[in-house]
DNA sequence: CACCGGTGAGAACGATCGTTCTCACTCTGC
DNA sequence: GCAGAGTGAGAACGATCGTTCTCACCGGTG
């Protein structure tokens, strides 16, 4: 199982450190012996340093978008109650250990004055989860107002969780999603 | 005009270029140039780094608490006015040039898995911006997990006007803040 | 066998950082 | 006038970083 393609560890690796410790506290050599590879290799997969945190954040951008997705759809049909179950997904999340805030928040604080990359990688991931909330909205018959209200919400439950290290706040927004919810028109 | 206590200077000049920047990013000299002093009377009043990031953060805090706390105070008296102010002050705060996030949960992204004081700093600050809000909603008659949740609003739309750099996030908040004070009992 | 492109392991390089030191100079008190 | 404490200006130091280079070694091909 140690067999894995090189790239991949070396994103396994990368990824571990850059989310877990910060991207400028962790240097190129700290993946290379993560990744239990040879510094050749490691700058033959990824001619920079630049490149290899893009290529992180690109990776964990689909992974996490995928798994939220999956968790989703697996809820029960109700439109509805998928969109309470992308909070439920989220204290999920926050419950993890290691958990450390959303990874692109983090990285544009760090490096959005200097990578342009960077901000471009952010702001992808959040317009990519706002439109999926926007298309849940829709199917609820929720006004789009509604999906960018929502949207606030699950982006302040993550701020929270991860400031105060406490998971709740996805239970909090989940509360005040189905207010909103409630509140509003239904189809 | 120039002719500030050496302390004040440090900590104006730290400001910009940590919170402009990000902390690592920005070196002792840096700061030192900023502040048209010598590297001897940096040290002297802050004797490391981590000090000088520490009473940025402190300042700051009180600064933005204080700014934010005054605004809301002139607002005409109905606490539930003041409540949605906030949202406004937040939009004024957003539009500014060089608005960058927050800047605690930037440095937390930066420096929270290294520096326990930094955590301290964005718990504390996000504590009492909290415990702030609460108490806006005790008077406006508001339950306290009302409360919860319009920090939550105000935490994403933090998170979304610095990433999408676009201070509606301010106006949407405040409106999905309304919303819920209108779905909750009055006083 | 001799050759050669590629590898592993890690040293080396140049830049930058936080911090301290040097040294000439300037005040102040006697 | 002069010793001595403190300052300005910046060089120096040791550590660390991203990146590249060295060099002994290995496998396959003529």
């Amino acid at each position: 199982m140690e067999q894995e393609d090189p790239r991949t560890r070396i994103l396994d690796a990368a990824e571990e450190l850059f989310y877990g410790q910060g991207i400028q506290a962790v240097g190129m050599d700290a993946v290379r012996a993560a990744s239990g590879m040879t510094m050749r290799r490691v700058y033959q997969h990824f001619p920079s340093k630049g490149e290899l945190v893009e290529a992180y954040l690109l990776r964990r951008d689909g992974r996490w978008r995928a798994s939220l997705a999956e968790y989703v759809s697996r809820t029960g049909g109700d439109p509805r109650e998928q969109l309470l179950a992308v909070y439920d997904w989220l204290g999920r999340w926050f419950a993890e250990p290691g958990f450390r805030g959303c990874a692109f928040v983090n990285s544009l604080g760090e490096l959005g004055a200097v990578s342009p990359a960077v901000v471009a990688a952010a702001r992808h991931h959040k317009a990519e989860f706002g439109s999926y909330l926007a298309g849940l909205a829709q199917a609820a018959g929720a006004p789009s107002a509604t999906a960018v209200h929502l949207t606030l919400l699950a982006e302040g439950s993550i701020t929270s969780a991860a400031v105060h290290g406490d998971p709740t706040a996805a239970a909090d927004a989940r509360e005040a999603a189905r207010l909103l919810l409630a509140a509003t028109p239904g189809r």
